[in-house]
RNA sequence: GGCCCGUUCGUCUAUCGGUUAGGACGUUAGGUUUUCAUCCUAGAAAGAGGGGUUCGACUCCCCUACGGGCUACCA
């Protein structure tokens, strides 16, 4: 059997994370087994369609590398691909279900079944359509057959699932084992809702079906309506996929699991791109590999203690056994320093052509040896590319302020002699091997400390205490800013 | 409330009955004879609780507690 699977997100919104690592498991158990990854729009809800979601997560797998094998701009002879375009599919396969008696027509409205709700709700109970009260509605079972070709005719009905009474239901997940639950805890779902629209459950085992897909990996979210949907294949008599559920992203802390709006209130990115103008984890500076690799390691290890991955290395290591069976807190301390490591690794001449974007402060003028220089010294020190202006300001703001505790000190061991012959230095353009070789001599011979004489430059030149290597900020500033610098300096000893 | 799933350092995790319970992030302390958010070294830090099974349990079983999910004409 090839192995075929699916990631099936409903076009509502921007893809979350949690959807990217459920497409990434998807798309990592396919290359795996040789497989075709499939992404399929599930948009029969009308009311939370949003526009240019569908869009968003094309172009979120698209740069996350997930790009899938089928979908609806590459179909591959199982479309289409989005279940708005497969209204046909479903009538005729609930036409089947309703002949053999699975399923049936009903006609109780929305509000009626609010009050029903509501009245077991006052009595302490768990409402319920099923066996044992179907008989009270309004459907193809209590209703004549004059009053049923009535209502039929009016268009307005639903079709239920009938569940039978007190069938033992055993499902499998391959990563939780066997799960027991009796028929009688499961509802009538409605199959088809009255705009014609076949609810999830029911297009998404007819999409699987039709679409051969041979394992199901979603997220655990739907573990509970699994027997549910063991049920319709059986109605079917339709060959079971296999199924596998993911464990949820958490919080990075607090109850539940994560969320938007944790990300807003916390700084980070929950989203891959930038959505309703919120930066994603693109804008943020992440590297989509880096991303990748983070989020293949929430709910899931190697077995090995390697664990920065190439999406190629994570095909091979890819191992559904490994997958945790409980849920994972988001850590973004941890995924910025997987970007580290990435950034770390990225030679800096392709950081500055890959992400053009984050150098647009540079001036236009500087020449690629210099941005590369200038990166080259800044970039160990990243761990998000959106870093990078910060500490890039320091190359074209002259300091404010000085940092004063910093001033107080070096104050008292006489500097200004440094400072000096530093000015004297400016007299011509040297790199930064030339600056350190000749104020370390200049030291030798006066003396000082080398850290004071540091620290004096540093505060003169940048301000504060930080930033890379001070001969290279020397350097790149050029003689002219640097005297500038110190000069403007020199009132403040 | 009902049903289902889960529970090893603060966090992500290794361990598939016998280990000084390992690694990583974060954190702490040193070091890199200039800063530092990098890098290096070292340290602190965990089997929810209670019963079983067993010569032996983090590992298997049960109960409790806690956490998570579901409970829509949403997915």
């Amino acid at each position: 059997m090839s192995v075929r699977v699916r990631f099936a997100p409903s076009p509502t919104g921007a893809l979350h994370i949690g959807g990217v690592r459920t497409a990434l498991f998807n798309y990592l158990f396919a290359k795996k087994n040789n497989g075709k990854f499939i992404l399929r729009l599930e948009d029969t809800d009308r009311n939370r369609f949003v526009r240019g979601a569908e869009e968003y997560i094309v172009n979120a797998l698209n740069w996350a590398g997930l790009t899938p094998d089928e979908s609806p701009s590459a179909p591959g002879g199982f479309g289409p691909y989005r279940q708005s375009e497969r209204k046909a599919l479903y009538k005729k396969e609930i036409e089947k279900l309703i002949l053999s008696g699975k399923a049936y027509y009903a006609f109780d409205t929305p509000e009626e079944l609010a009050i029903a709700r509501s009245e077991s709700e006052q009595k302490g109970e768990v409402f319920k359509y099923s066996a044992h009260n179907r008989a009270e509605f309004r459907n193809a079972i209590s209703l004549s057959k004059e009053e049923l070709e009535n209502e039929i005719n009016k268009g307005k009905g639903v079709v239920r699932l009938k569940v039978a009474v007190g069938e033992t239901i055993v499902v499998k997940d391959e990563i939780r084992g066997m799960i027991q639950i009796n028929s009688d805890e499961i509802d009538d779902k409605i199959l088809m809702k009255a705009d014609g629209m076949p609810t999830y459950h029911f297009a998404n085992i007819v999409d699987d079906h039709h679409m051969k897909i041979s394992h199901v990996i979603r997220g655990e979210e739907w573990l509970p309506s699994l027997p549910l949907h063991k049920i319709i294949y059986e109605a079917f008599n339709w060959e079971v996929p296999v199924f596998m559920h993911l464990p949820l992203i958490l919080k990075p802390e607090g109850k539940g699991k994560l969320s938007k709006r944790d990300g807003d209130k916390a700084g980070f990115p929950v989203f891959p791109l930038e959505w309703e103008n919120k930066p994603g984890f693109r804008e943020r500076g992440f590297l989509p590999e880096a991303m990748i690799n983070y989020l293949s390691l929430l709910g899931w290890n190697p077995g090995s203690e390697q664990e920065i991955f190439s999406l190629d290395e994570l095909v091979n290591a890819f191992e559904i056994n490994k997958i945790q069976k409980s849920g994972a807190r988001f850590d973004f301390e941890k995924a910025k320093w997987v970007n580290h490591k990435y950034l770390e690794n990225l030679e800096t001449k392709s950081i500055l052509k890959r992400f053009p974007e984050f150098f647009e402060a540079l001036p236009s003028t500087w020449s690629e040896k210099k941005r590369t220089l200038i990166l080259g010294a800044v970039k160990e020190r990243l761990n998000l590319l959106e870093e990078f202006e910060n500490n890039f300001r320091l190359f074209f703001e002259d300091p404010k302020t000085y940092d004063n505790k910093v001033l107080e000190k070096i104050k008292k061991k006489d500097p200004e002699k440094i400072i000096d012959f530093v000015i004297e230095l400016c007299e011509k353009e040297i790199d930064a091997l030339e600056w350190k070789s000749l104020i370390s001599k200049w030291n030798e011979e006066h003396q000082y400390s080398f850290g004071l004489i540091m620290q004096s430059l540093r505060l003169a030149i940048v301000g504060n205490l930080s930033g890379p290597d001070l001969f290279l900020i020397c350097s790149l500033l050029g003689k002219d800013v640097t005297l500038k610098r110190l000069i403007k300096f020199k009132p403040n000893l």
